[in-house]
DNA sequence: AGCACGCCGACT
DNA sequence: GTCGGCGTGCTC
């Protein structure tokens, strides 16, 4: 028997397949393919993949004959090793397939995409008098030139629709199609000027300059040019030739001079700069301890809770001990929400790191992404700053990773799988490194708390803001002695103090929590409210577009004048969103400059920067805003923070309902006072005795957890359990619940107290699903998680075996929080 | 994710 | 009679 030698590869392609594939490795490939190295499979009739080698292996399969790798893509690995395991533990954990998470991990440029060639099909005869007019013109040019993409073909034709031309000659075997698979990532190229090596001393060029005689324009250009290299440190073209008002001619004069000479070259769009800037600072003493027990900790557990008060000066504590990783010649992941990732945020840091820093977020073009991805890669970048995505960064030394702003539910990633957690997955990416895992927070979640408590974590407060600042004073304002009948936005005492500091030249904060104009509207006759018809959500009205909106899955409405109920068409509108208190500010205020943010007024990142500068400047007198003007945003004058309705904090519908209200209260009045001036927060309520409204005057997070220990032991959630979601979605509602029901039938007699059941609705409905939600609490056992995890996938099948349910998908949610 | 295969409504 | 809708299933 001939001695079978052939290797196969086990290969993750970024589909969202239930396993990955197998293919062979041919002869001539076998030296040149590892692990993390991209290659181009066949999938399918005609579909390409660049696909990345897993492992390598000698046996063949038996169940199939796997076809030939095309292709080898890269000459070294796009990854290390601890980003294959990294994958692995995330598809396992979070119950996903691996390709989905390359999805998820991979910049779009370095996953490759086919396009379509035509091939001219030697063999045929040449006879053109079968062909249509358009059939003949592509198949003169496919004659002359062999191939042609579609988009060539397009631009011969005069026609709209070309496929059914292309079909055609395909039919007629004129031609065929071939797919290219083409690298999209093109390096940027950019033209640099710089000065003649012999000019390159101050000698020179003062002798240059001082004889200068004729052409005064190209003088004027080289004087800009020395102005922008002693600023900028290097010059490009364009940008000089814009800042002097310049000609492409003038330039080439001096080139030809050969006083300046330009270089094509590739640019790193991401600017590495100079090194260090190091602006030098000095720790408070309560930071110094802070950092201190952080080290402490570190010594012998791999995570620490910094529980530090808003504005104690967590980042500085951060800074420190990137430092000492960078000093390490080590790597640093600073993760915070997307939301948090502002300019003020990042200027900060860089501050500090000069060009070590590099900025990592979804909405980055793909070629910058590529290129931060690959100098990660090399450890040529020391620092990321970035969101959740960033965790999935091919990080080669990485020493310690920081989530701050830990609480955040942004670090949970909900709808394309994987559903990840960012801060509970850089713990196992972390553990991986060895790297240590600093978790940051002013309003810890409970979950992170307890697993302090438990000792899993290290606890580490910082329990005073920086340079003396006091925390401010919290006061209730009673809304029900304000209000008659109708519920009122602004209350006596609120409009009081924002009169005082106005007066006394401050700025104010008002926090609404709802978008638009009126939260509701409702028919005075029958009392019926407009819904979303895809949601089940009431409609919010929104004067500006004079629409009314959901605000659930973004669908707008015409305004409703015709109750659906009755036909009356007496409508009040209840409620207050931010739209409104701005322009009921504006009645209030006319001299004072108001502005609002939330996601309808600030569209793309650069508004919200734009406003926070006009902010921090002090050209604004008062901002209103929702969750948007919560996060980690730090404002001198600040002197009053006004909460317009706790209710609606205090009334949310989610179980985790009080630690929200608290979170978001809390970070809220954080914005309020300075060392000068320990300002003061406005809280309307109606429900002054909520108990959450007590720990926030107190700013005594202890007290909320232990109430909320209190509830989430008689709930038996989180965090004593880990939580497994189930959702079951489908057209028609009752197969989606049968579904559901006969999931938790085949689950119960294994795991009989874990399930909450029987299916309960989720909130909405979208896009026409129906969707139907099973719990599974389960105590913090790996072995029985495991099991329960592969118990689902085994009913999921049998349930898809069925015909009447094989089109009910399944959604799998691990720890949905 | 594609894409082919396959089974029921409005048209040259 | 067909063209074409999108529901279901497979890809190493």
């Amino acid at each position: 028997m001939e001695i079978d030698r052939s290797l196969f590869a086990e290969i993750i392609i970024p589909l969202a397949l239930p396993k990955n594939y197998t293919w062979a490795i041919p002869e001539h490939y076998r030296e040149v393919v590892q692990p993390g190295i991209r290659v181009e499979v066949m999938l399918g009739g005609r579909k390409k993949y660049a696909g990345i080698i897993k492992k390598i292996f000698a046996e063949k399969p038996e169940a199939f004959n796997p076809r030939d790798i095309i292709n080898v893509l890269d000459q070294e690995p796009i990854l290390h090793a601890e980003q294959l395991k990294f994958w692995e533990w995330m598809a396992g954990y979070y119950m996903c397939s691996e390709g989905e998470v390359m999805q998820a991990a991979v910049p779009a440029n370095l996953k490759l995409s086919s396009e379509s060639i035509l091939i001219w099909n030697e063999e045929r005869s040449i006879n053109f008098s079968d062909l249509s007019d358009n059939e003949y013109i592509v198949a003169e040019a496919l004659e002359l030139k062999k191939e042609l993409r579609i988009s060539e073909v397009q631009n011969l034709l005069d026609v709209t629709h070309v496929y059914p031309v292309v079909k055609k000659l395909i039919e007629k075997e004129v031609c065929y199609v071939w797919e290219e698979l083409k690298e999209k990532y093109t390096e940027k190229k950019q033209t640099y000027i710089e000065l003649a090596p012999a000019y390159r001393n101050e000698d020179q060029l003062a002798e240059l300059l001082n004889n200068w005689s004729k052409a005064p324009k190209q003088m004027e250009l080289l004087l800009a040019f020395l102005h922008l290299l002693k600023t900028e440190g290097t010059v490009i073209q364009p940008e000089l030739l814009k800042k002097a008002g310049a000609s492409v001619a003038q330039l080439k004069g001096l080139i030809d001079k050969g006083i300046l000479i330009a270089e094509k070259r590739s640019t790193d769009r991401i600017q590495l700069g100079d090194q260090n800037s190091n602006i030098s600072f000095t720790l408070s003493p309560a930071q110094e301890k802070a950092l201190a027990a952080v080290q402490q900790v570190f010594q012998t557990k791999q995570v620490c809770l910094l529980h530090g008060v808003t504005a104690s000066g967590k980042t500085q504590v951060y800074t420190q001990l990137i430092q000492e990783q960078l000093d390490k010649g080590d790597q640093v992941l600073y993760m915070l929400p997307e939301i948090a990732l502002t300019a003020q945020m990042i200027r900060r840091l860089q501050e500090y790191f000069g060009g070590q820093i590099a900025i990592y977020h979804s909405k980055f073009n793909a070629n910058e992404r590529v290129e931060i991805w690959n100098k990660v890669k090399t450890g040529e970048i020391k620092i990321v700053l970035g969101a959740r995505s960033a965790l999935f960064l091919p990080f080669k030394k990485l020493s310690l990773i920081i989530a701050d702003e830990e609480h955040d539910n942004s670090y949970k990633q909900q709808d394309p799988a994987p559903r990840y957690h960012a801060r509970d997955a850089a713990i196992y990416y972390g553990s991986l490194f060895q790297a240590k895992v600093l978790l940051g927070s002013a309003t810890p979640s409970i979950e992170s708390y307890y697993n302090c408590e438990q000792d899993k974590f290290g606890l580490v407060r910082l329990t005073e803001r920086f340079g003396d600042a006091k925390l401010p004073r919290i006061e209730l304002v009673d809304v029900k002695k304000y209000q008659q009948k109708v519920k009122i936005a602004f209350t006596e005492p609120l409009l009081e103090a924002i009169r005082l500091s106005l007066e006394q030249q401050k700025q104010v904060i008002l926090f609404q929590n709802r978008r638009g104009y009126a939260p509701y509207q409702i028919c005075n006759t029958c009392g019926w409210i407009p819904e979303c018809q895809n949601c089940d959500v009431t409609l919010t009205y929104h004067k500006f577009k004079n629409k009314l909106t959901c605000h659930y899955c973004g669908t707008h409405y015409p305004v409703i004048h015709t109750c659906a109920a009755c036909g009356s068409h007496d409508f009040t509108q209840k409620n207050f969103g931010t739209e409104q208190i701005e322009e009921l500010l504006n009645e209030y205020f006319p001299d004072a400059k108001i502005a609002r943010m939330d996601y309808d007024s600030v569209k793309g990142k650069n508004d919200h920067d734009a406003l926070i500068k006009l902010f921090e400047q002090r050209r604004l007198d008062i901002l209103v805003g929702t969750q948007m003007v919560v996060k980690g945003l730090d404002f001198e004058h600040v002197n009053l923070v006004g909460i317009i309705d706790a209710d609606g904090i205090l009334g949310f519908t989610d179980f985790r309902v009080n630690e929200k209200a608290f979170q978001l209260m809390e970070q809220v009045s954080g914005r309020a006072g300075r060392k000068d001036d320990l300002g003061r927060v406005l809280i309307q309520v109606s429900n002054a005795l909520h108990p959450v409204l007590s720990f926030v005057q107190n700013h005594d997070y202890d007290a909320l957890y232990r109430y909320e220990m209190i509830n989430r032991k008689e709930f038996g959630y989180p965090p004593f359990t880990r939580i497994i979601q189930l959702i079951f979605k489908h057209k028609e509602k009752h197969i989606a619940e049968e579904a559901a029901n006969i999931m938790m039938g085949g689950l119960s007699p294994h795991f009989p107290k874990d399930i909450s059941g029987p299916a309960q609705p989720v909130i909405d409905r979208i896009r026409n699903q129906y969707l139907w939600e099973l719990l599974i609490k389960l105590p913090k056992d790996m072995q029985r998680i495991s099991q329960c995890k592969q118990m689902i996938m085994q009913q999921a099948a049998i349930l898809h075996a069925n015909k009447r349910y094989s089109a009910v998908r399944i959604i799998v949610n691990v720890d949905p929080l």
